[in-house]
DNA sequence: CAGTATCCGGCTTGATACTG
DNA sequence: CAGTATCAAGCCGGATACTG
């Protein structure tokens, strides 16, 4: 794409966090616990089937996500963040620190419009 | 979109600064000098000014980017990060670290790679 | 110089059905 | 349960032409 050396090195650390889902299929994985492809898709409710498959499948070309299969009837898959993909935490934090500051100052925003929209 | 009360918030971040070219022109801005429109447009050779004119002004409603218009003709127009801007740049720095890492670790890999094909 | 206006193609995502 | 396959829609971005 671009070729510039330095300067678009994020562009390549965003790849690999976005996407429409992945955000918050990184989120669930965070906190810890290994989910199951059923469970993440409950807690995801209106994702569907394929692209749960699509971002766990990129997420996990990227090294980021551990898929372990248990070879049992029915099907049990595990789903977990990798120790590399750990590596993510100081940048999903510094997003979710911006992102509470930026909803609250747009709040902020939107309350004194409405006070000089009543004048 | 989604409702879930607090983890969705980096997307909120993600959403500010993604975007095909909006992380180049947030580099350039990042360093520091107020750009014109078309000297923005000569330092992302491959974008179109339609791109350009659309993310300048997304991220001007963001409040990320100032927008100053010198009344004259020709037109003058500069275009420069805000101090509220200025708070992303935790955020890029951290991408920019881990973006680098990430595509060392690739060319890691893909050597390894190379090696047991030999085999 | 700094934009708009139109039109269009492609990629991402969605809907739905099917399977080991 | 944990997927795949297929088809279709929507949105993002690209190309090009035009303008105060």
């Amino acid at each position: 794409m671009q070729k510039n050396p330095a300067q678009c090195q994020f562009v390549v650390a965003l790849d690999s966090i976005v996407g429409k889902w992945k955000p918050m299929i990184l989120y669930h994985l965070f906190q810890g616990e290994p989910l199951r492809f059923n469970e993440l898709k409950r807690l995801l409710p209106d994702i569907t089937q394929r692209m749960l498959t699509l971002h766990l499948r990129e997420l996990e070309g990227e090294g980021i996500v551990k898929r372990v299969v248990y070879p049992q009837v029915p099907p049990k898959v595990e789903y977990s963040i990798t120790e590399y993909g750990m590596s993510l935490s100081p940048i999903l934090e510094t997003l979710h620190q911006w992102g509470k500051a930026h909803i609250e100052r747009k709040q902020l925003k939107n309350a004194e419009n409405e006070d000089t929209k009543s004048d």
